[in-house]
DNA sequence: AGACTCACG
DNA sequence: GACGTACGTGAGTCTT
């Protein structure tokens, strides 16, 4: 297409160079794509991302506004002016990571092999380079386009509204211009640098003013037009911490304003002519592409023309690859017209005998709350296949009680003919988050089986990788954005129930729902088996479903009484410690907030403590106050039982009433089947999991969880499950011995680790135990033990070496999650881990902890979780139907049964708790289970 | 909305 | 050479 020696001919061309921005470029290719080898087994991610990214830009080409002349820039050193003005920019950048550092040799490799000009001048920053040579062209009357993303290469676009400088971000694939920085930052690309300088930029360190952040940012520059006039206005403006931020930071504010300036000047080491677009020979780059057997994209080249399709993992080198998430589907494209408003019982029937037909359908229901055991039936919505889809409403107001109802089956009526199908064994319900279904259907006695759920599928294919709403499986796996429920309903005050939602608009919504659902579940159902999620979903997570619907159906009888007795005498606490807390201080103040309370202690009262994190504020923890009180400090020890008072009032005793619901008056919890990336469940709405036992004022709210009238509660947990499953897995001889020998497992480590058993090393032994779990560091462990890294690191050793085992499940560990890229439970549950190959260290080491611990932790919810599948047919058969589950917490069950059960029940509880594990999976040490009972969850322990 | 603190296993 | 350090959660309060 272009040749060099037209470039005097068409002089009226507009010129138009690309400067494409190298060196940010990879960094991002390397994070965001998997660690991908070539066929040497060296690693390639970045290369690969960086020559797709190159490919795409040369598409670029046959657009009519494309490049004429283009030039890669890379940094050469991270050294440059900006390092003499400011010791520490850049300073904390970790070095590249191992496996990137060789692939940077090969990026300059791919770039001569599409024969592009690359610049690298030693002591200038790659966008010092952009914005000199972007200015060059401009005054030369070219267009410009920077192939990056930098927000600091955003100052180059021009303010007017027909800027010849824009930039491409190649990998969301859009265009960035003026309207780009307004909505992003809030000001227009001129003022950028001043937004930026004030805000500070924690990636190149450049430290800004504490406290202010983009938003911040921009209103001040808006109001006052710069950072000098920020400075000068800010005397004068009314008192708080920002105006004191301002004013203690006003040189750090203008060097900051410097850093983030790009210098235009840069000698420039080629001609702008010179980067004139030649044709490309194929020669070379057909060299390098086979070199690395990135076999896609040489087929596009022996094919000739370079399609825009996605780039995606060649099939040679993807094999330790997660599974690509956008997967092409065949079902056409999704068309909300061909949605179905069932109006009548007739219709109806035709989409009950479509289901039966297909044996497959998606259902939702759809309510007027969230809140599952009380919510109403608003409608009910299915699909049957691609762009085959209905709504059922049935409680649909006009919101306007004068007017009329639109028109709709009766509910009990349609719910009366669903019924059979719901329960049909025939036909297979999916759906995301059953769950919630199951549990609003309860109420009109309609099971949902049997079932797949998508939201459950998911997890167990991709936990950690992402959320699992439908909304983001959607525009992940389907590429389709979602109504959203908030554009139906609005939010906040004004927020009206899906009743008073018109059927029109309702019907797209519902029906869009079900249609993802099914298309969803095509795809995730597919990838189950080959990648082995099959075993986990079917043995410990879909059983649970219905279980854990019941659960939250059944929820807890709460005495509410006696929380508010405890919240009256919590308060009276509060308020005397208040009034002494105040007289020690000189002052009233808030101590409930942590600036004011760090500030009298450590400003006022002049106490030794030191300042943290970015906002420069005190830490005012409790590790901190309990070293104050250590010291003799009254007034510590005073804030850390207000502080006490102040959580146990306000989460507990307070909210907790709030929770009690009218309609049964029992408190019902959420629990989140997805929550934790290692498969625990989690609780929300209240958070029964986190309900205090640690301090006798803290257990008195127990004392509010009780039985109803002639029953007990009944708490059966696991003892030391973690432990026992480190023993069993890392297979650590001594431990496995004692643990079958019934011993008390922290003196046996103590024993081993310090040759004698006393309070103090039981502790320590203790302390030790939980950090293996959790991935040990020397540094962590001597914070803990109050003991310097060298004794941390002894301890250490001693432990390897007393049980081996643990060092070997350690290592490989993180080596197959390394190569893998997830971790595995004994159920062969995954937990994916992006970061172990993070180039940040903090990230990275976090990861590797992270890694350690999920399969231990995982596994000891598989087994919860299997026992839980397993109880209420144990119980029933054993002739139990009274005995309610009420509640996990992780290691333990809390039910609620009549007193005259509690033997029997005992038994049954204690062999599927123990048994939980087989016969999938048989373990080498016993799992003991501790049960108590009372008449309060209190004194159940 | 985000930081901080703290409740649990 | 500095940094921040145990794993997994949810929620209330204060501040911007």
């Amino acid at each position: 297409m272009t040749d060099a020696d037209s470039s005097s001919t068409d002089s009226t061309k507009q010129k138009h160079l690309y400067l494409v921005d190298g060196s940010a470029y990879i960094f991002r290719a390397y994070h965001r794509l998997p660690p991908l080898t070539n066929i040497h087994g060296e690693p390639v991610g970045a290369v690969y991302g960086y020559t797709t990214m190159l490919w795409k830009l040369a598409d670029e080409l046959h657009k009519s506004d494309g490049p004429t002349h283009m030039a890669v820039v890379l940094d050469k050193s991270s050294q440059s002016f900006r390092n003499e003005l400011y010791s520490e920019y850049k300073a904390h950048r970790p070095e590249p990571p191992e496996d990137l550092r060789p692939q940077f040799p090969m990026i300059r490799d791919a770039t001569r092999a599409f024969s592009l000009p690359l610049i690298e001048e030693e002591n200038v920053e790659a966008d010092d380079m952009i914005a000199s040579y972007t200015k060059a062209a401009v005054a030369e009357g070219w267009k410009v386009t920077i192939v990056s993303s930098d927000k600091d290469l955003m100052q180059l676009i021009e303010p007017s509204d027909d800027s010849r400088v824009d930039m491409l971000d190649t990998m969301k694939n859009v265009r960035m211009g003026k309207a780009t920085v307004e909505e992003k930052f809030g000001v227009g690309p001129e003022k950028l640098g001043d937004v930026l300088g004030l805000m500070g930029d924690s990636a190149d360190n450049i430290p800004g003013v504490p406290g202010i952040g983009p938003k911040t940012a921009s209103k001040l520059i808006n109001e006052y037009g710069d950072i000098e006039a920020v400075l000068a206005a800010a005397p004068d403006m009314k008192k708080s911490k920002m105006k004191e931020n301002i004013l203690e930071n006003i040189e750090q504010a203008r060097l900051s304003r410097v850093l983030v300036t790009l210098k235009e000047d840069c000698p420039l080491p080629d001609t702008l002519d010179s980067f004139l677009i030649k044709d490309i020979p194929d020669a070379p780059l057909r060299e390098f592409l086979t070199h690395h057997g990135f076999n896609s994209l040489l087929k596009k080249l022996g094919g000739g023309q370079a399609e825009p399709q996605n780039p995606d993992v060649d099939g040679s080198i993807g094999d330790s690859a997660p599974p690509a998430a956008a997967k092409p589907v065949e079902a056409p494209a999704i068309d909300r017209s061909t949605y179905e408003c069932v109006q009548d019982l007739e219709t109806l029937d035709i989409w009950i005998d479509r289901a039966r037909t297909r044996g497959v359908m998606a259902v939702d229901v759809e309510t007027d709350s969230l809140e599952s055991v009380t919510a109403r039936v608003v409608g009910v919505c299915m699909a049957t296949g691609p762009n085959e889809a209905c709504y059922i409403p049935l409680g649909h107001g006009s919101g306007d009680m004068f007017a009329e109802s639109p028109k709709q089956i009766a509910t009990d009526e349609a719910l009366a003919r669903l019924k059979p199908l719901l329960e049909d064994d025939a036909v297979l319900k999916v759906g995301q988050n059953l769950k919630y279904d199951m549990t609003v259907l309860a109420q009109h006695d309609i099971q949902i089986t049997p079932f797949d759920d998508t939201l459950v599928m998911s997890f167990n294919l991709d936990a950690g990788l992402h959320g699992h709403g439908m909304d983001e499986l959607s525009k992940l796996h389907l590429g389709h954005e979602c109504i959203s429920f908030k554009s139906l309903t609005g939010t906040g005050k004004k927020a009206i129930t899906f009743a008073e939602v018109p059927l029109d608009k309702a019907t797209e919504y519902a029906a869009e729902d079900a249609d993802v659902t099914l298309r969803l579940w095509e795809i995730l159902r597919l990838r189950m088996a080959p990648e082995q999620a099959t075993r986990v979903y079917q043995m410990v997570d879909r059983p649970l479903v219905p279980v854990i619907a019941k659960m939250e159906e059944t929820g807890v009888l709460v005495d509410r009484e006696e929380l508010a007795r405890l919240s009256r005498s919590f308060a009276e606490n509060m308020e005397s410690l208040e009034k002494e807390i105040h007289a020690l201080a000189g002052e009233t103040f808030s101590i409930g907030s942590p600036k004011q309370l760090g500030e009298i202690l450590f400003g006022k009262l002049g106490l030794k403590g030191g300042k943290k994190g970015k906002s420069g504020q005190y830490s005012t923890d409790v590790t901190v106050l309990e070293r104050l009180a250590g010291d003799g400090e009254p007034i510590a020890q005073k804030v850390v039982d207000w502080r006490q008072l102040s959580k146990l009032k306000s989460t507990y005793t307070d909210a907790l009433q709030e929770q009690i619901n009218a309609k049964t008056g029992r408190v019902h919890t959420s629990y989140s089947l997805s929550g934790a990336q290692t498969g625990r469940l989690s609780s929300t709405e209240p958070n029964l999991q986190n309900i205090p036992i640690r301090t006798e004022i803290g257990r008195q709210i127990r004392q509010a969880f009780v039985a109803a009238p002639g029953n007990v509660i009944l708490a059966a947990d696991y003892s030391q499950i973690e432990l026992r499953l480190a023993a069993h897995i890392a297979d650590v001889k001594t431990l496995k011995e004692a643990f079958a020998a019934g011993e008390d497992i922290h003196n046996r480590t103590a024993q081993e680790l310090f040759a004698t058993v006393d309070r103090d090393t039981r502790g320590r032994a203790k302390t030790i135990n939980f950090a293996i779990l959790y991935g040990i560091s020397r540094w962590g462990l001597a914070k803990r033990l109050e003991v310097d890294a060298d004794e941390a690191q002894a301890m250490i050793d001693t432990y390897f070496e007393r049980f081996p085992g643990i060092n070997r499940y350690i290592s490989e560990t993180l080596q197959a999650a390394r190569e893998s890229g997830y971790t595995e439970t004994l159920f062969g549950r995954k937990t994916w881990f992006e970061r172990l190959k993070s180039a940040n260290q903090t990230e990275r080491q976090g990861s590797e902890r992270a890694a350690i611990n999920a399969p231990i932790q995982g596994t000891s919810a598989d087994i919860i979780k299997r026992a839980m599948a397993r109880m209420l047919p144990a119980l029933a058969e054993a002739k139990l139907p009274a005995v309610k589950m009420l509640m996990q917490v992780h290691d333990e069950l809390v039910f609620e049964l009549p007193e005259s059960d509690v033997a029997a029940a005992s038994d049954v509880i204690r062999t599927v708790m123990s048994g939980a594990a087989e016969p999938a999976v048989k373990l080498s040490v016993p799992l003991d289970v501790d049960i108590g009972t009372g008449k309060s969850w209190d004194e159940a322990h």
